[in-house]
Order: C-alpha cells, then structure tokens, then sequence
RNA sequence: GUGGGUGUAGCUCAGAGGUCAGAGCACCAGGUUGUGGCCCUGGGAGCCGGGUGUUCAAAUCACCUCACCCACCCCA
C-alpha cells in the first residue's frame, strides 16, 4: 500500500455516497429556492478572529476544534468550523442589506473540525446551510423551520423529531443565569458528573442538556428558561409554536435544548434521528439576532440553520446510477473508428453509454456489457463491416437484431 | 483529548511461533452451453498496516506507531 493515504477525518465521496451529495444539493437548491433563496458560495478560508468572535471565545469548537494556522505572511487563519460566521461577515461586508430590508442566502460545502472521528462525524464534514437576515418576525422562524422540514420531506425522510426552544434574548438571558445559578448553589458539586462539575460555574446551561443521569436528575427541578422568557420573548416563542402547528409540522417543545455556539438567541431548533447512532442530530439552528451588530455591521436580526449532509446522508437510500442505454462491443479490430462513430452519434442523441476500446472475445463484451447494466449491446465484427448491418442484442431477453446504424438512436431510444 | 474494538488478496474472512501464506466471492484465460448468467479447468495477484525488539525461526509473542470502527465529549 502507498505511504500516501488520505488524511485523518478526511474521506473520498464517491460511488452511491457521491450520488447523495448531489441529490441533497439539487433538493436544496430548488426547495430552498421556492423560499425566495440565492445561493452564496463563501471562502473555506477565514481570519482566526472571525470565529472566535461570533460562535465565542469559550466554546469548545474554538478553543479545541479549529484547523488554525498561520499563513505565509504569519496571520492566523482558520477552515471554517462552520458557515453563519462567513455568512454575516459577508453580509456586512458586500452590504447585501443595502436596498432591501430582507436577505435569505443558501450555501453548500465542506465545514472542518479537528474532533475525533465517529460515526455520522468527520473532520471535513459538509453542511447545507441556509441564513436570513432583516426580520425579526416569528413568521420568519416559523418559515425557516418549515422550510427545513420540508426539504427533509423531499429527501424522503420521515421518522424524525423536531425540537424547539428558545433562548431568551439579551434582556432575558441575564435574569435566567441569575436563577440558574442560584438552584445550582443549592446542589452539590460533588454529585455531578465530573465534566458538570467543572463547568457549573463557568457555563452553567451546558448542564441542562447533560446526558448522565445523575446530572440529569438534579437537573430536573431546575428552572427553566421558558418561564424567564422577557414580554418580548415570549409571545415571539408562542406565535412561532402557534404558526408551526398550523402548517402542521409536529414539534416538541424541550426547555432543555441549548446549542454550543455562543450566538444563538430566542428561538432555536434540532431535528434528530434515532437510527444513526450517537451523533443523532441531523440539522440545528436558530436565531442570532445580536450577530451582525457584534461584527460590526448594522443591527439586523438573523436565523438560520445548518443540516449535516453526512449524517442525512445515512438516512438515504443509495439513488440508482443512471442507466446505460447501450454498449458498442468491437469484434473486429477494423471495426474500431466505426464504433467510435456510432457510440459518439448516439450519444449526440441524449443517449448514454460506452464502447470496447480494443477487440476482445465476444464471451467476455456480452459479460461487460452485462456489468455495467447496458439495455443494448451493440456488436460491431467482420460480419457487421461487410453488410453495413448492426447486430443489436437486447440484453434483457437475449433477443437479437439487425440494424443499419443511422436507426439506431431511434432503435435503442423507444 | 479519554476509553474499547479491528487491521492478512479488489471484497468477506481463516491462519495463534516451525514446510514456498490460505478459502469463498470477484477478476482474467480456456472448455462446456444456443454468443453472457449454470458448470469444469487453469491463472494473476498480498511491504500479513508500519517500525523496533525477543527467538535458530514471527502473520502469530512484546513494545511503539499509524489508520479505521464504536462510544465519551462536542456538534451538523
């Protein structure tokens, strides 16, 4: 074997797992599209800064996951972690609010983090991601996850949950650390798992949603953030809730759900699986409706989400190759530039296949041709370049033809 | 970053210190067949993940390392 093998978390896409790709991106290309979405095509490459700022100095995607680096001239640079940082950076920066008061932008592509790999999680991992910004209306959240929802419908997957919560904004949050911290001083560091224990004080919401069961026993007389939620806050939640059941997404409300980027506000949203192991979650995202201020650009409220291709993708069936509609087996070794001829006028007609570039014997073209799922195989030997007449095998029932080769492409094309 | 599992032919795997490293499938050639699929014969193929050590002798034992898989963690 080769010294030169791929890199760790990085894998080739190829073959049934390429086909998906590309079937997640047409989808969401014309779904997203019916949305009123243009599609953005962002730099894989960003100033370390950017990151840091926006999904937060203390998260654990900055502080242990970034592929970070200096370049030639000893900047820090950064492959984005993600793509809601490069996607406001570049709104601001193209003032793309400029003339219009709403903005929805779509982008597709690889994301990297330095984590150890596993199932449904890889270094180079791509995302479908979709942002709008201008619009604090709770129809917009409502639209977007909707939107979400129904190009997971079209992908043909069903058997998922949606959960939705909402963070509060920055005139709740506050009051809700306040109670938090204050039903944690009463509980015992002692009796929480390690991890929790630790990060009680410096980032007590990531406790909520701890998966111990001692950590989450305790947790669960905690307060809740729903009810802290400010008189702005909280009719938001409730008509994005009443707007969703009306379209009749089903949902679950978990007060619990709190996401690891620091940017996210008042509503948020996941959609999960339970078929594909530990790493269940498939999208997520929410509201970010400080961001664009925070980096400088104007204060417009934002939401988005981010869907990850390789997880969805171990929901999806293998799509079919396309089909071959023929195979021009040469017999002959005179037969050669013939065949060219003829495999390269049918496919000038829209159809699809492949030609023998040297003879072989004729066992072994009908097994090829059998291979690569050819409707026709095309038989192009002495007997062939004497009469001017194709012999044409259906290689579904065995039956045979004979064929002048200007009829083939209306022939094989029925 | 932490744990557990696995690395032998293109694929699935057997071989657990001692003849030139094996099977099935796949592939190639030939035979048979009504010109493919069934059957028969033959063939090509492998840094036994890599390195170091122990030994007369290592795919096999020890240590190191790399990769893959699963989980923790984190997230999509």
């Amino acid at each position: 074997m080769s010294n030169f093998r791929k890199i760790r978390g990085f894998s080739d896409i190829m073959g049934a797992e390429a086909r998906k790709f590309r079937l997640m991106e047409e989808t969401a290309s014309i779904v997203f599209s019916r949305y009123g979405y243009d599609e953005l095509r962002l730099p894989l490459l960003e100033r370390t800064e950017l990151f840091a700022r926006s999904i937060g100095s203390d998260t654990d995607v900055v502080q242990k996951e970034m592929f970070t680096f200096p370049d030639r001239k000893g900047r820090y640079v950064t492959l984005r972690p993600e793509a809601t940082a490069g996607a406001v950076r570049a709104y601001i920066e193209n003032k793309l609010y400029a003339g219009q008061n709403l903005t929805k932008l779509f982008t597709v592509g690889p994301m990297f983090r330095y984590e150890r790999p596993q199932k449904g999680r890889q270094r180079q991992f791509h995302q479908v991601n979709a942002e709008a910004f201008g619009s604090a209306s709770p129809l917009l959240d409502a639209e977007m996850v909707l939107m979400l929802w129904t190009y997971l419908s079209e992908l043909g997957l069903t058997d998922l949950t949606l959960q939705i919560n909402s963070l509060g904004c920055r005139a709740c949050q506050p009051e809700y650390a306040k109670r938090l911290q204050e039903y944690l001083r009463d509980t015992d560091a002692d009796d929480f798992c390690s991890d929790c224990s630790e990060r009680r004080e410096r980032n007590p919401l990531r406790l909520l949603d701890c998966k111990q069961t001692q950590c989450q026993e305790l947790m669960h007389e905690a307060p809740s953030m729903l009810d802290c939620l400010c008189e702005s806050c909280r009719p938001h939640f409730h008509t994005v809730l009443d707007n969703l059941q009306r379209m009749g997404i089903a949902f679950e409300v978990n007060s619990r759900l709190v996401r690891g980027l620091d940017y996210y506000q008042r509503t948020t949203f996941e959609v999960m699986s339970g078929e594909i192991g530990a790493q269940s979650s498939v999208a997520g995202g929410g509201r970010y409706d400080d961001l664009v201020r925070q980096l400088g650009g104007p204060d417009h409220p934002a939401i988005g989400f981010a869907c990850g291709m390789e997880r969805l993708s171990l929901l999806l069936d293998d799509p079919a190759p396309a089909e071959t509609d023929f195979y021009v087996a040469i017999l002959d070794g005179d037969g050669l530039p013939e065949g060219m001829r003829i495999c390269e006028d049918l496919r000038r007609k829209g159809l699809r296949g492949e030609m023998s570039y040297e003879t072989a014997s004729l066992k072994s073209q009908i097994r090829h041709a059998d291979r690569i799922g050819a409707h026709y195989c095309i038989f192009l030997g002495r007997d062939e370049l004497e009469s001017g007449r194709l012999t044409v095998r259906d290689m579904g029932s065995g039956e045979q033809y004979q064929r002048e080769a200007e009829t083939l492409p209306e022939f094989l094309g029925r």
